[in-house]
DNA sequence: CCTAAAAATTTTAAGCTTGAAATACTTTGA
DNA sequence: TCAAAGTATTTCAAGCTTAAAATTTTTAGG
């Protein structure tokens, strides 16, 4: 059996994949900046401040920064810097951890809990409006693909 | 005919493409965040900058700045400023434009067009590793929905 | 010819992002 | 006990990104 792709069809085959990733970027780089610009015009915010705010949403009693920058896959430092400004819009608390004295806990305020339930609806409508070019059924197979692909190499599943 | 929606079917569906929207902005983040990594570790380069040689390289005769921001869906003055690194690199050089003192041209160096070309292979394997998990089957049909996503109120298609 | 509008680009200010270094605290194990 | 290793977080420098303002040049219309 020979090593070497004789035939051209690993070749075929790659570019197939690289059409696949591009396309995918693409789609999904017209989406965030849809939903960017739409964030800012209608709530004066931005995605990574949305997604905090999402992620807390989630869990009723806060989270510690290290389990924040874990669930969005960002860096430490860089989840410092936005509840920092979520913060000062008065969306979020920091609150120290009982007993470490290194840790501390961000929770969302009330303003920051109805804010967000209002955006997250507004949200959702916008996403459903963006694709709805979807038949139902083409959505059901996409979803279920989608669902089966594992990033290999990528960090956390 | 009801204005409102009784039965909770459109609901169901908003959620459902919400479901695909999320999924489909975890599987291109960990890509990125892998394309990244690999560039800058293997290439010592970032993924702005392999996205303006992409674009450069398939126009032999170079591109106007506003051709290049037009191209890559990026502001002006985010060209700006990733042109003026690649430069500093020896990867780009800018010519004047005879005829339109405002406009400046961008074009590959010949280290440009080697460099890019390398790594272009190296990336397009790296892609098709990181999507193996998809059948042949799979993929075309994975294919053939993306090409026929147009993201209502995007910008450019 | 002249001026106002348009076009190409750069600059600026603010925010996001990262990896690496620094800081502060806690745990482990001899 | 106490030093080393580990953990939680922030700080830092560099680069990316945008919208808006500024700059320079060209084009159009009177």
């Amino acid at each position: 059996m020979s090593l070497v792709d004789e035939t051209g069809v690993t070749d075929e085959r790659d570019k197939q994949r690289l059409r696949i990733w591009l396309r995918l970027l693409k789609i999904s780089r017209q989406m965030e900046a849809e939903i960017r610009e739409r964030l800012r015009v209608e709530f004066a915010t931005t995605l990574p401040r949305f997604d905090v705010l999402a992620a807390l949403y989630r869990e009723k009693d806060g989270m510690k920064m290290s389990a924040l920058s874990a669930a969005l896959m960002v860096s430490n430092g860089n989840v410092t810097g936005i509840v920092e400004r979520l913060v000062t819009d008065g969306m979020v608390v920091r609150v120290p951890v009982s007993g470490d004295r290194r840790a501390m806990i961000v929770q969302l305020t009330d303003k920051g809990r109805e804010d967000f339930a209002h955006m997250a609806k507004v949200h959702e409508s916008w996403i459903a409006s963006m694709l709805d070019m979807l038949s139902d059924q083409d959505a059901d197979v996409l979803v279920d693909l989608l669902d089966n692909m594992q990033i290999k190499g990528a960090k956390t599943q």
